[in-house]
DNA sequence: CTGTTAACCTGAGTGC
DNA sequence: TGCACTCAGGTTAACA
């Protein structure tokens, strides 16, 4: 499901309801998900306070006041889920529950491809961030470093920009959007764009993940965010699930293509 | 090293 | 109503 706005989006609103606020128990419902669940979560967070949240590229982290820290990933419909008040029951596919004194912090994630770790205080790294690429919001992003990950390289641009290693944070909607703004092909080889396109290519990524965060990001299936709220930048988008629609620019109908066992949409008359 | 495919898992939607 | 099949905001081990 999500991808880098989806993510900020339900960081932010972890920091809305649950930042400063003491974990009174840590329920594990289940013991794995993509990956084992530390079993030992539920002692080393129970009683401490969550006194940061950070975003990096697709995780999220939960600091605690030890200086532990849960590492949480989405996958395709993980979802955090804060319910206020005594009344919460859990559902279908809540695998971990946060208990506050105001109310509970549900993961819930049906098909379980999302990750729950920790980290403990004296750590400092983590085999998954580890090989992550650069934040594509960061100045990091340009048209110098892209060039040179892009040089020789005959890899199609659709998986260029999905791979974690290079970018952090895109994933297909938003890698065939940008791609859309920046009227490159996704079936392009990365080796073959230019410095100029890829200008635009640095502008487009960063608009699109912008407006993408502005909206709260885009509500297919399951994604919401930590209040429920769903995100309304599927409203803007021009070619992501728009086959056979109409190209907002030219009229032309969107295409659907497959690359790499995922969908691609272009407008083959903008995207050259 | 580079690039592609299959696999992980559940649920929603479609067509017969 | 049931069944078979396709598809889904991700990642990665295994392969050519």
């Amino acid at each position: 499901m999500p991808e880098l706005p989806e993510v900020e989006t339900t960081a932010r609103g972890l920091r809305a309801s649950v930042l400063n606020k003491r974990i009174t128990r840590l329920e594990l419902r289940r013991m794995a998900i993509r990956f084992p669940i530390p079993p030992q979560l539920a002692d080393v967070a129970a009683k401490q306070k969550i006194i940061r949240i950070d975003r990096h590229s697709k995780y999220l982290l939960l600091v605690l006041e030890h200086g532990g820290r849960i590492l949480v990933h989405l996958g395709m419909s993980g979802r955090l889920s804060f319910v206020r008040g005594r009344k919460y029951v859990p559902e279908k596919h809540d695998h971990v529950i946060l208990h506050f004194a105001d109310g509970v912090l549900a993961f819930n994630d049906a098909r379980r491809f999302g990750v729950v770790d920790y980290l403990s205080p004296d750590v400092a790294s983590h085999k998954l961030l580890d090989v992550l690429g650069i934040d594509p919001l960061s100045d990091d992003l340009n048209a110098d470093f892209l060039m040179q990950k892009m040089a020789a390289r005959k890899t199609p641009m659709k998986n260029f920009l999905m791979d974690q290693r290079i970018i952090a944070g895109l994933g297909n909607i938003y890698v065939c959007e940008a791609l859309f703004h920046a009227r490159i092909d996704p079936r392009r080889a990365a080796g073959t764009v230019t410095k100029v396109q890829a200008k635009k290519l640095v502008v487009a990524i960063r608009k699109v993940l912008e407006a993408a965060i502005t909206a709260g990001g885009s509500s297919l299936r399951d994604y919401a965010a930590v209040g429920g709220e769903l995100g309304y930048f599927q409203d803007s988008h021009i070619v992501y699930g728009r086959e056979d629609e109409k190209c907002r620019k030219c009229k032309t109908p969107i295409m659907r293509i497959v690359q790499s066992g995922r969908s691609t949409f272009l407008c083959p008359e903008c995207q050259k």
